[in-house]
DNA sequence: GTCTATAGCGGGATAGAC
DNA sequence: GTCTATCCCGCTATAGAC
């Protein structure tokens, strides 16, 4: 029982140190000899866990996939009324990416560079199962009147273009400003409400 | 004069084959030895002409980096009705980059990857210069009342976001949806129809 | 399970012949 | 200017002692 602990507790360590690196300098930049230390153990140790640097990788990569996809999802499925619907689904999804702004980008590179091998590691959720619910209540709504006729899939493509590509610049984006990070997570807060009231004037009926 | 003629066309050969790799495998994955097959030259003559391979990675993403943004602000200082200017605005974004669609992931990332570095490369426009006209044109359509009064800035930022992330998913789609590249070419021009309504219909005043 | 030492390969760069 | 041969380093992975 003790040495189950044990060991569950240096995987962890691994793993942690693991993806911490791989997403600030990914896969090819991030070495095992890094890992190593960042988790203050040794490379034999890496091996003896997970085999091999790629296979880390893939258990890293699975993780942050799904992760990444949870809260660009999160609320989707809500009850709430469409237009609180869609400000709870872009805030949360801004606010949740406070802490790892650098995950969107490290999931979209990685997987770009290596589709065929990762495609396998990660569970595709079934689009009608996820946008059904949405889809159904933004028919819904265009029969009332209250919104425009839209395309569901472009509109969530939108939705996400919206919430997801300025976390994506907020990364580079006080270097290239000359900001530091206070003043860009400032800026990116006042661009969230811009959003969602964008989003909401885009489709509504007057 | 011959002899500048074959310089110019080694180092031309080298560079062509350098982007090519470069955007489609990123700095670390492309070797020296890549490059040199590619442009049927080899490893000496690489550096013979460009000293090292983060010299010549510095000079492909400058030209790089002048291409994506050139690209992403062609005509946001054309004297085109404004819902017109969008339009050709969003268009010719997503125009220009069917043929590279990498180009966009490729900048972002190997600058996110060695800011520091890679920011003096860079020639940074002026944004007054860049986006002062635009502003102003706005102010003016609000003025008018045609248009509801939105910070700038935050606007530009909307529209690139809709443009540019959904270039930059189409490298991963075709694998995740398992679409062929015609089909979401496709996907994409009536996304961008789609886009071009939505950001008019979101500042439009009624 | 953990560590040290090392095998073995692939990388960037260059010396030196032509 | 161009090419071949080679240096030397840093990487992943593993053998083998404990």
């Amino acid at each position: 029982m003790i040495k189950d602990i044990e060991i569950t507790d240096v995987q962890q360590k691994i793993i942690d140190a693991a993806r911490e690196l791989f997403i600030r300098k990914g896969l090819k930049e991030t070495t095992v000899r890094d890992i190593a230390n960042a988790s203050g153990k040794n490379i034999a140790m890496i091996n003896y866990y997970f085999r091999s640097k790629d296979n880390l990788f893939e258990t890293i990569f699975e993780g942050s996939f799904e992760k990444l996809i949870t809260r660009v999802f999160a609320h989707i499925d809500s009850d709430l009324p469409l237009f609180e619907l869609i400000d709870k689904w872009v805030c949360t999804y801004y606010d949740s990416l406070h802490d790892d702004p650098k995950l969107p980008l490290f999931v979209i590179y990685e997987f770009q560079k290596n589709p065929e091998r990762l495609i396998r590691k990660i569970r595709l959720k079934n689009p009608y199962q996820t946008f059904g619910k949405l889809a159904i209540r933004i028919n819904k709504e265009v029969e009332k009147g209250t919104i425009k006729e839209i395309p569901v899939s472009n509109f969530i493509l939108s939705v996400i273009s919206l919430s997801v590509f300025p976390i994506i610049l907020s990364t580079v984006a006080p270097t290239l400003l000359g900001l530091i990070d206070d003043q860009y997570k400032e800026l990116l807060d006042g661009h969230k409400k811009f959003v969602v009231d964008f989003i909401i004037n885009a489709i509504k009926k007057e």
